[in-house]
RNA sequence: GGCCCUAUGGUCAAGCGGCUAAGACGCCGCCCUCUCACGGCGGAAUCAGGAGUUCGAUCCUCCUUAGGGUCACCA
């Protein structure tokens, strides 16, 4: 077994999005067999066919392919173990069903759905109590009468009622369960497609997965799978399993602690590196060492399951954050400008305007995409100008002061006729020394009287160039109105 | 409620019987600076509680407490 090579798998069900929680696993799974030189299979569960969601299979391609995640046999690409959608994995199932049938360790239940479901989800005396066994011994001669008279039928495991079943799990070590606590599962349902239950252990066994990596939720369940493994004489594959993911209230991460789903955070402006970053330190690292920024090859070389905690980890995007910043932050100038095109053409929208410059201040200033707009807006149109704007303690700039120098900057800018940032910037500072006032008043007179703002990205020499000459003299002129009235 | 799991700063966490208990995020302060950032430096902040075991417990055991998970013809 220890020289079997690695075979894990990301077992989705097809519900529409990917969920952070989902995409962990799937990182764990690829990094549990790639750091073992191993094989990381993709398999859609779509046993339920109440859920399936149109165009749901085309999001899980999407996600992995954008996270690096490339998985050597699936559904879209085949492989040894083809076809790797449940739904058209039909035929597998039954017949193995109905072999635990033959050899009495299953049997067909008659009972109504209403029963099973109804007997176990809360009820409101807080009583929880699992399937009654009733059809557990029918007679063959009753098995025979349901039948011929057309009822339909699960077919249910046969749990033993004594004893206890343990195993051992390779994050969290040791797990024992009684037996009687156990209910008889229902491997094939009523519309004959198999439980996810019962298709996985099906499936993991046929597609020879070697380590099953998988949430914590599924903890607690792992016996009944295993009790499935030993009436087959299957050999039970090796546990990983992850602890969860909370919300930051501490409770399971969900739509009401924001966005919790891949394509989400891609929308807000995370870059998949980053995400993925960040989600391989929920609940994993590294030991020794202190490094955080970690590519998914690194990843790979560095990744060991005992790295692995047992507590549950609490999503934070304020760290999410910070790992998406020293993205962006390393990115080549000419990568950043092409990232963020999108959205300061949304701003910009049919005026000229400088994208290499606009990139450089914004660079080391942006934490998500989505906040550019916000952040550059008053290129596009200044915001109301309000005194208080040329009230400032620090370079004792007060509205007197602010009509004087623009006045005098209004009078000279138009007369520059190089309109760079090294021509600007030797006037400015020459002017600033001319007139003895600090350079931060001039250009602290010169801020609010560009954008409306009393701070923004870059210095107010890159808005003069990025605003162009004529659109910056025309706000100027606006600002020293505006301080002539109302001061 | 039964069963299962978890417990180091606000958060992610290193630690794996002997340490002034790493590091990161966030927060605060200082420096740099035309604002804000970036960058640099510094600071506050943690072993849930109680019994054991041991010469010695963050680390091992038990109990308590607090969280979480699970009890479907959902995955």
């Amino acid at each position: 077994m220890s020289n079997r090579i690695v075979r894990t798998r990301f077992a989705p069900s097809p519900t529409g999005h990917m969920h952070i929680g989902n995409l962990r696993s799937a990182l764990y799974e690829y990094l549990v067999a790639k750091s073992q030189k191993g094989k990381f299979i993709l398999r859609i569960e779509d046993t339920d066919q109440e859920r399936v969601v149109e165009g749901a299979v085309e999001i899980i391609y999407r996600t992995l392919k954008s996270c690096g995640l490339t998985y050597d046999e699936g559904p879209d690409i085949g492989g040894p173990h083809a076809p790797y959608i449940q739904s058209e994995r039909r035929q597998h199932y039954l017949h193995h069903a109905e072999r635990l049938v033959e050899e009495g360790k299953a049997y067909y239940c008659f009972c109504s759905k209403d029963k099973s479901v109804l007997n176990s989800v809360d009820d409101p005396a807080d009583n929880f109590h699992s399937y009654d066994r009733s059809c557990r011994n029918l007679s063959a001669a009753e098995i025979a009468a349901h039948l011929s008279n057309g009822e339909s039928y699960v077919i249910r495991q046969k749990m033993p009622l004594t004893g206890t079943t343990k195993f051992v799990d390779e994050v969290f070590g040791e797990i024992a369960v009684e037996n009687k606590e156990l209910e008889d599962q229902v491997l094939i349902k009523s519309d004959g497609f198999p439980t996810y239950n019962f298709a996985n252990v099906v499936d993991d066994h046929e597609m020879e997965i070697t380590h099953v990596v998988r949430g914590s939720e599924y903890l607690s369940s792992t016996p009944k799978y295993n009790l499935l493994y030993e009436a087959f004489g299957w050999e039970i594959p090796n546990y990983i399993h992850l602890p969860l993911i909370l919300g930051e209230d501490g409770s399971k991460l969900s739509k009401r602690h924001g966005a919790t789903s891949f394509g989400d955070l891609v929308k807000l402006g995370y870059l998949p590196e980053a995400i993925v970053n960040y989600i391989a330190f929920l609940g994993w690292a590294p030991g020794g060492d202190t490094r955080e920024i970690f590519s998914l090859a690194e990843l790979e070389n560095t990744f060991s399951v005992e790295g692995i905690s047992k507590s549950p980890a609490i999503f934070s995007y304020a760290k999410l954050d910070w790992f998406n910043e020293q993205y962006l932050r390393v990115l080549s100038p000419d990568e950043f400008v092409e990232m963020i095109k999108p959205y300061t053409d949304d701003v910009f929208i049919d005026k000229v305007y400088d994208p290499a410059l606009l990139a450089r201040i914004l660079q080391t200033r942006t934490t998500k995409l989505s906040d550019i707009p916000d952040m550059i807006a008053f290129f596009r149109q200044a915001d109301p100008l309000h005194i208080e704007l040329y009230m400032q303690k620090r370079s004792k700039l007060n509205p007197e002061a602010g009509v004087e120098i623009l006045t005098d900057l209004i009078a000279a800018l138009t007369n520059l006729s190089d309109w760079t940032e090294n021509s600007i910037k030797d006037y400015l500072n020459a002017y600033a020394e001319d007139s003895g006032r600090k350079a931060g008043q001039v250009m602290g007179a010169l801020r609010p009287s560009l954008s409306g703002r009393s701070v923004t990205p870059g210095g107010a020499i890159e808005m003069l160039i990025i605003l162009g000459k004529e659109e910056s003299l025309k706000r100027l002129t606006a600002a020293l109105h505006f301080l002539q009235q109302t001061a």
